[in-house]
DNA sequence: CCGATTCCGTTTGGTAGCAAACGAAAACCG
DNA sequence: CGGTTTTCGTTTGCTACCAAACGGAATCGG
């Protein structure tokens, strides 16, 4: 209980039941659901900060470049549900992608609508390094839980996805 | 075990274990951390979507609205950090807000380097209508979560804040 | 005092992110 | 076939986000 023990979070905890008045506040949701984001953008920073900064990397580009690697070429759409990105944010990463020739489209010729995309040389390359290294900085950012809490944590939290992404 | 269970997950790791070789692969910090983006990313796409889409708000915008109503008018640097935010993206933040009429901006008689920014009565009266409304949308998001997996999420979250934050 | 330094918010230039509109190509169907 | 509809990826227009550079204002040191 690390948030309750803290003198700021009670004191804003005080503050946001006087504006409320009466209404009720559901603190534990708000908890939660405040340290996810703010826990995703910590280590999204830190992640760019550090290792994807080296080379040259968003942490979107990072994300298509390893989808790219483990899954192998594919299409624009696919590629896209793959990345969690909307298909027009991936217009934009892959060419930037591309600027930094790590990937490369290719029309493809059975219909002339569609489009793949697959690592270059350079971007197999890159993405070989690079992941045991995002991977070691993986575990450092939660270095302080247990195995079992690494594993309670993806759990609780993919029920949370669950419940978010259904519609 | 939920993630573990999925032919989708496993098929995943089958891939990235050949494209690894023998280098080890920490699967339950991967696992981990990037449930956290994923599970940040869909709340606050749902958030931004559902309640604040209404009130012409983005998640940022909400952020920001929801700390002067709880601190008071604040000076840009503290509501940055409060936020945050970088004060680059804070300045756009609130351009934004000012465009709404949701806030307005007062230059410091005692140092003319320095601005505060305070709610105007639209803002107030916003953010009033929209707060328990967004807490019962967090709740909702977090429905699937008993009170004390709740608190054991945050927790757990904290941790990983704590280490992502400190250089 | 006054020159150098620090402090503060904004601007600049870049990437990322989305929805909606678009244009070309394929598929459908009469 | 040929017109309509659907399916693609891209473009457009917007907001958000950051680091670094900037420029005005305050402060510090002699």
């Amino acid at each position: 209980m690390g948030d309750r023990a803290s003198p700021r979070l009670l004191d804003a905890e005080r503050r946001i039941q006087a504006r409320l008045g009466d209404r009720q506040l559901d603190f534990e949701s708000m908890l939660a659901v405040s340290n996810i984001y703010r826990a995703a953008t910590a280590v999204r920073r830190r992640a760019e900060k550090g290792v994807l900064s080296e080379f040259g990397l968003s942490w979107g580009g990072f994300t298509t470049l390893w989808v790219l690697w483990v899954w192998g070429e594919m299409r624009t759409a696919d590629l896209a549900e793959e990345c969690d990105l909307s298909k027009a944010t991936l217009t934009g990463v892959v060419k930037t992608l591309e600027k930094r020739g790590f990937v490369e489209r290719k029309q493809v010729e059975s219909d002339r609508r569609r489009v793949t995309v697959a690592l270059t040389d350079a971007g197999l390359d890159t993405i070989e390094r690079l992941f045991p290294r995002f991977n070691r900085y993986e575990g450092e950012m939660v270095r302080e839980l247990s195995t079992n809490q690494k594993q309670e944590l993806a759990e609780l939290l993919r029920r949370v996805i669950v419940t978010a992404v259904a519609e």
